[in-house]
DNA sequence: TATAAAATATACCGATTGGTATTTTTTACT
DNA sequence: AGTAAAAAATACCAATCGGTATATTTTATA
């Protein structure tokens, strides 16, 4: 890795829990600069523009995010176990995903959906990709005979992040770890109930 | 209404959509002169600060919000009509609400949980007392023998809310109607198959 | 209709915004 | 070790930010 690389990367990690917390139009480039110690000529040297920092920590905070889950995910064998193990997840991760601003995904959809065009077609997508994980593992599980054969997998995947995202929004703004884990129990229900054979 | 208070409401009503498409701060005073049609000044004479002027924007919102659904649901008579009239409000309205930035308390919920300390007591407020109107409905039905008597309304409550906020958050940033109709239809399951005596 | 008060518009302020041009420092290579 | 290139720091820019002081207009009242 490069020198302006390693600084690249460098700016990213120390922007992303700034833009996370304080959003597109709250994070100043004094706020960059103050993250990373460094100096304007040094972030604009090594990205473009203002767009640009946001969009690399974006792409940084879902991949990070997608990371951790999918590594604890990875312990789990039997699909059920790993759609089980995606709510425990949250269950014991709420706490740093809280303190780094929340869910990036729901934050940036907020602040992206009327203005940020820029930012919107890369939420939508990074939903979509998320989506689909979740639809892959119903999916394999139908094929394995562990979940229902009848339903939609895609439906399904929609509907567990809209609990999961209802829940986040709720809990940070309430500071009410009750109102999340409410929300998880609900989606292990619907596992149980309606996906599991 | 002096002209002052005809001013300020015009300032407020003007000014509404604005905050809750472009943020709190992604919205500048210069947004609000071209808005309203008005000066600095006039404005100024009629709020302290840009602050103010958000506060009362979100306070707007939520009353309004509140009073078109209060009004929808005044038409039914049982409480399960109540309910059901509630998801129904969505279905038949949603359109009006995403043109105008969508769920005012979802969008100042995420810019205030890590800043905007001022905002986020009345965000908190207008979220308790969403709840506790959800709830007063259930226990109503509970006691009309509507509703399972067993069950905790106030849970039930923010239950919906969050399935609600999910669905609005996700059909809002994927430009896809059927999501938020989705989540209406998983609230109306609930309602039916668990609150439903 | 004169006049005081209220409301609005104009003109201005320092600070901060995102961004650029230039200089200095660091790195890599001969 | 000398040197060219890359990277980072400094210095600067116009535009915009939220906010204020003052001037002008509108309103209400006597």
């Amino acid at each position: 890795m490069s020198k302006a690389e390693n600084t690249r990367q460098f700016i990213i990690e120390k922007s992303a829990p700034i833009f996370n917390m304080k959003g597109y139009a709250g994070t100043s480039l004094a706020d960059l600069i103050e993250a990373t110690g460094l100096t304007k000529g040094s972030i604009y040297g090594n990205f473009e523009n203002k767009d640009a920092v946001a969009l690399a920590v974006y792409e940084h905070n879902i991949n990070a995010l997608k990371k951790r889950i999918s590594d604890f995910l990875s312990k789990e064998i039997t699909e059920n176990d790993k759609l089980i193990a995606f709510t425990e997840y949250y269950r014991s991760n709420w706490k740093r995903v809280f303190e780094k601003g929340g869910c990036p995904i729901q934050n940036a959809s907020i602040e992206a959906d009327d203005n940020l065009s820029f930012l919107k077609k890369h939420v939508q997508n990074s939903i979509i990709n998320w989506a689909k994980d979740i639809a892959a593992i119903i999916e394999k599980g139908q094929k394995k005979g562990e979940f229902k054969k009848d339903i939609n997998a895609s439906e399904y995947a929609y509907t567990i992040i809209t609990v999961l995202e209802g829940g986040i929004m709720l809990s940070k703004i309430m500071n009410d770890r009750k109102l999340l884990f409410s929300a998880l129990n609900r989606i292990d229900m619907i596992i149980r109930s309606e996906i599991k054979q």
